[in-house]
DNA sequence: ACTTTGTGCAACCCTGTAGTTGCAGCTAAT
DNA sequence: ATTAGCTGCAACTACAGGGTTGCACAAAGT
């Protein structure tokens, strides 16, 4: 359960700009800073801090080519993230199953 | 899609104490602001406004008993959000199973 | 009636961070 | 060789929001 991880996804997540930098990587498949700086309201130098935390996130990752630095996106740990949320609601749910059982049982002791 | 819902949990998620505050609320069922002050290095008010917070992102619900206002986790709203995640996964997912062919497709023509 | 305990509202402080500008260093094109 | 385009680092500004204190009000206990 690597908690800590899960933590740095909803970090990353709770970002406008960064889920609109998520949006134009996963729909350009690739791209580098200063290009997605252009599709945005923001220097390339904010969109580089962004890539950042996403890229600490495990949401992202950039390789060089040449003088550019390309990024795309990493599927798995959005998988991974959400798999982890999904089983949080479970525990609550069945946590709430049995208080609800419980105090049935009290009401006709 | 309801994309701005999804948002909000997000933010609300983004917060240790906050998820601090539903760690609590799961375990115990269901607990008062000034209750869940107590096992929490701050104040009341500060519970209060995290609990509007995740109350908005619907993933808790208040009910008023006597003077005290009893607080619970929503399951539901936790699920579906990991539901928009994983799909969000599977899109990019795809996005780059796409690209990756037509690179192959490219490479020898 | 008085006290206690819980809530709600408002003003305030302060840190984190999103965003900026400026400059230096590479890589590639001309 | 020089210019143009992209990156990386650093210092700075500004604002949102996490947290606090203080007070007024309502519901229960004594």
């Amino acid at each position: 359960m690597s908690r800590s991880l899960l933590d740095a996804v909803l970090v990353a997540l709770a970002e406008p700009t960064r889920r609109q930098l998520l949006d134009l990587l996963a729909e350009r498949g690739e791209a580098s800073a200063s290009t997605l700086a252009g599709a945005l309201p923001v220097t390339r130098q904010a969109v580089v801090k962004h890539l950042a935390v996403l890229d600490d996130a495990g949401l992202v990752s950039g390789r060089r080519m040449g003088r550019e630095v390309r990024y795309r996106t990493r599927p798995e740990r959005l998988a991974e993230a959400a798999r982890d949320l999904s089983e949080l609601a479970t525990v609550w749910e069945t946590r709430l199953a049995t208080i609800k059982r419980l105090a049935e049982e009290g009401e006709r002791p």
